[in-house]
DNA sequence: GTTGAGCGTT
C-alpha cells in the first residue's frame, strides 16, 4: 500500500485541519491532515497537506479536487513537495 | 494571502 502526500493552496483561512480531512475522505482513507498555521501568530498561511494511505485513491482526489471550492474558495491540489 | 512542525526530553 503506498502513501501519497498532497499539498493544498489557496486554502481559505477558515478551513480547518479536520475539515480539510473529511473533504479528502470522500476519496478514500486519510491517514493524516494537516492546514498550516503560523505558529507566531496562530492564523492560518493558507494552505495545508493531506496524506493519504492509498495512492491510486490519493491521485483520484487531486484530480477531483484540484479546482474544487472549499469554503468558497477554489483550492489548488497537487502532490506535495518533500519537506527539507 | 501557495510547499508543514516541534516551544523543549522529539
Amino acid at each position: 500500500m503506498k502513501t501519497m502526500n498532497i499539498y493544498i493552496g489557496n486554502l481559505s483561512y477558515d478551513v480547518s485541519s479536520e475539515q480539510l480531512k473529511e473533504v479528502f475522505e470522500a476519496y478514500g482513507t486519510v491517514s493524516s491532515a494537516k492546514v498550516i498555521t503560523d505558529r507566531n501568530s496562530g492564523r492560518s498561511k493558507g494552505f495545508g497537506f493531506v496524506e493519504m494511505d492509498n495512492k491510486a485513491e490519493a491521485e483520484a482526489a487531486i484530480e477531483q479536487l484540484d479546482g474544487a471550492e472549499i469554503d468558497g474558495r477554489p483550492v489548488k491540489v497537487n502532490e506535495a513537495k518533500p519537506r527539507n
